[in-house]
DNA sequence: AACTGAAACTTCAACATTCAAAGTAATTTT
DNA sequence: AAAATTACTTTGAATGTTGAAGTTTCAGTT
């Protein structure tokens, strides 16, 4: 309501920017220490959390096109980290597998900020841990409104009402 | 310590993740709307922030190397959103200022997620915003604790023991 | 004063990302 | 079956990114 303390704005901000610089600074050195680029470790994380991704999806999910889903993935089947694999329910659809090799790629690559973090949590006090997690969410909530609506991959199609995803994209 | 609810982590760890994917995909349409890209648009805000910067400070702060300033920086001179000023006081030194064309475009181009944090962190009760401050400074010295340190820049050759730089680049 | 080394910046060459537009093949709708 | 839609790829062009090499300037030494 009354602002009662207007360096308490700028301080959040200005934490929630060291945030931002932390983990984006740290997935460039992560890529690189994988022999990866950020855009292709990024594709093979989400190949190998979910078990097959469309081209499609994989768009979706990193918010760009599908074209250029399509030349990442050939870099990454050039390097035989992930596979092409037909859709046998739809012929038009590819499903992209992670191979054994990507596998071996990202245990090379460890996310130690995450790692950092889990650690961090983990140390806290009960009552710490549920703080921390309803101040994420509240910003979380501010955040993403209607944000990933305005994404330019959704605009083609999928004008979702009023909602937002149903944590599908996870 | 003791893991006493571990969905606690998930849940945070997801809400992390949201706000970095809100505000990534955010900064896009942002820049697009402003009809200039992402690694544009942050050189002119960083510009407008700071009176005048020099293209090594530009790099150190968005983590990318002097070729890559240069690049940039030549395409916002090209569009008359910044302009280069010799130093004075050291020849070597590029000023890079912004132009009243450039102030003009970043007008265009307000940042709509920061306001509506703004927004809706002034509607919060006090405790509230204090606990928030709380838990983002938290997480931010959680984060960016060495991670800065291994920015690609210094990955050549400096392999600092366990100590991080004094914010000397902010 | 001349030499040397370092610093700041640019140029160059090579590669990665990104997208719109056009193209192909398969599916769905009419 | 014809038309429209969907999934994906190809192509061409712009931008981003970097390391290496080059230029100019500065700072310190001799």
């Amino acid at each position: 309501m009354q602002v009662s303390r207007p360096d308490r704005l700028d301080e959040s901000l200005i934490a929630l920017r060291r945030i931002l610089r932390a983990t984006e600074l740290f997935e460039r050195d992560l890529a690189t220490s994988a022999g990866l680029t950020p855009a292709q470790l990024r594709v093979l994380q989400i190949v190998d959390e979910r078990e097959s991704v469309t081209p499609k999806g994989l768009a979706r999910q990193m918010g760009v096109s599908q074209a250029t889903v399509t030349s990442l993935v050939d870099k990454l089947v050039a390097r035989g980290l992930v596979e092409r694999q037909p859709s046998s329910i739809d012929r038009r659809q590819t499903n992209v597998v992670i191979t054994a090799s990507g596998q071996a790629r990202l245990k090379v690559a460890p996310d130690a900020l995450q790692q950092r973090y889990v650690r961090a949590f983990e140390d806290l006090a009960d009552w710490e841990q549920a703080q921390l997690v309803s101040s994420l969410e509240r910003v979380a909530a501010i955040l993403d409104a209607e944000t990933i609506d305005a994404s330019p991959v959704l605009t083609t199609g999928e004008i979702r009402p009023g909602g937002r995803l149903p944590e599908s994209h996870n």
